[in-house]
DNA sequence: CGACGCATTGACAGGGCTCAATTTAAGTGG
DNA sequence: CCACTTAAATTGAGCCCTGTCAATGCGTCG
């Protein structure tokens, strides 16, 4: 199986099967059906039917609740080693968001009986996703209190160093954020609009604190927006 | 056991040890320290060391998170049946969010590393803690986007038709919601001030939705809320 | 090179937060 | 039972942040 072993990075081994012997992790995987996706392409669509549930393995995917009247937000950036959709694990349940690749991304579907069969089969397993989730709910309640508590330019500080830490790539000028990531998808993100994100990015600019281009952001001094984050 | 068998109720059974067989649960229940809690005690206190988690038997709590500058969010209102501070399985980590209880309440407080033997031989059990994890996740989100896309009247108006839903007792005026419920507590989980709780409330009663006294309120008319908090 | 999508910038208005001043209600102790 | 205290709730006035709308600029790709 050596399309598996290169997925058997560190940060896959860190997240689900940390701790499950070795020796059945290949066959825990063979489980799974691996589906490749283009940039921009749905995995999971707001209100389906819950049927499976993906694990990342290479790329990027962001999970984005839809409201009624056109607004969304983005709950999160997932990367490899996530899990998303484990609302499968409910029977008769749908989708709570809608999960899209960013740019091309490799995930592996598991059936919902299957996963199911697998977490009791492999009760460490459970655990680990239970850790998971522990994180995605501690990241969500963050941001719920900063979006009640931080006035906009904090929140859009926040977001771009968090950003940073789970994407960030070291290039001469600095961090860049290695996703494209427009100012739409920004302002989705740090639950704004797209026309303060540009403002504020322009003025941070200005003072030298990031670089912005067409889609990508490069954050030349780190120290700087931190500052801003943490102030009263 | 004879106190254990007084919480041995429906909601309780439909949570963590659903699927469990029936003869095991005096003997995991058994595990718990039972802690009886006064009004307004503090169960668990944010940063601090998570040693323990908590099933709740009976009565309310609720979980704030702090903001440094004295704001606070209620991230969510616990009732019977209901675990808090998840975050005990993981080793190494600080509660996220602050617990207490609104009026009197009990809870059995599980060590850390016997909650993790406990899900660890019942799989069962694991399941479904995954399962009241993605309800917390779910209802987040869900708030996480109406803080994001709606205004204020409407999201309390979700707000109480929520709490009501949880909470809500039939009484002759309407709806009571029941328990200690006072317009700062409204505008913490709203996510707004208690002023605009305030003025909003007595608009309300001016409509003859609502009858609001001091900590206490009752929906009179919840098919005018739920149009409210639907319309775009 | 033209067209389309992304980004920038300005003008404007309004929702709701802030602050201050009362009013109301619930306890408390004599 | 009544004065007194204290906390909750109400209401008004003012203003600021930031969302909205419109016009324009710019980069990229067919």
């Amino acid at each position: 199986m050596t399309a598996l072993e290169a997925y058997d990075d560190a940060l896959f081994l860190n997240n689900l099967l940390s701790g499950v012997p070795e020796q059945v992790h290949a066959d825990i995987m063979a489980n799974g059906k691996r589906i490749v996706l283009r940039p921009g392409q749905t995995l999971i669509r707001q209100g389906d039917d819950a049927k499976r549930c993906y694990l990342v393995l290479t790329g990027r995917l962001k999970l984005v609740k839809l409201h009624e009247q056109g607004k969304e937000a983005v709950i999160r950036y997932l990367g490899p080693g996530q899990v998303t959709a484990a609302i499968a694990l409910l029977k008769q349940k749908e989708y709570p968001v809608t999960a899209q690749a960013i740019d091309a991304a490799e995930v592996l579907g598991f059936e919902s009986g299957t996963i199911n069969r697998l977490l009791l089969t492999h009760p460490q397993m459970a655990l680990n996703m239970l850790r998971m989730l522990l994180d995605r709910l501690d990241d969500l309640q963050n941001r719920y209190l900063e979006l009640r508590a931080e006035q906009v330019e904090q929140r859009i500080a926040r977001s771009l160093l968090r950003l940073m830490q789970h994407s960030g790539r070291r290039t001469e000028q600095g961090v860049l954020i290695d996703f494209s990531l427009s100012r739409q998808e920004l302002a989705d993100y740090t639950a704004t609009t797209l026309y303060t994100v540009s403002r504020t990015l322009s003025a941070w600019e200005k003072s030298g604190w990031v670089k912005s281009e067409r889609e990508r952001i490069t954050i030349t001094d780190p120290h700087a927006l931190v500052e801003l984050s943490e102030r009263s």
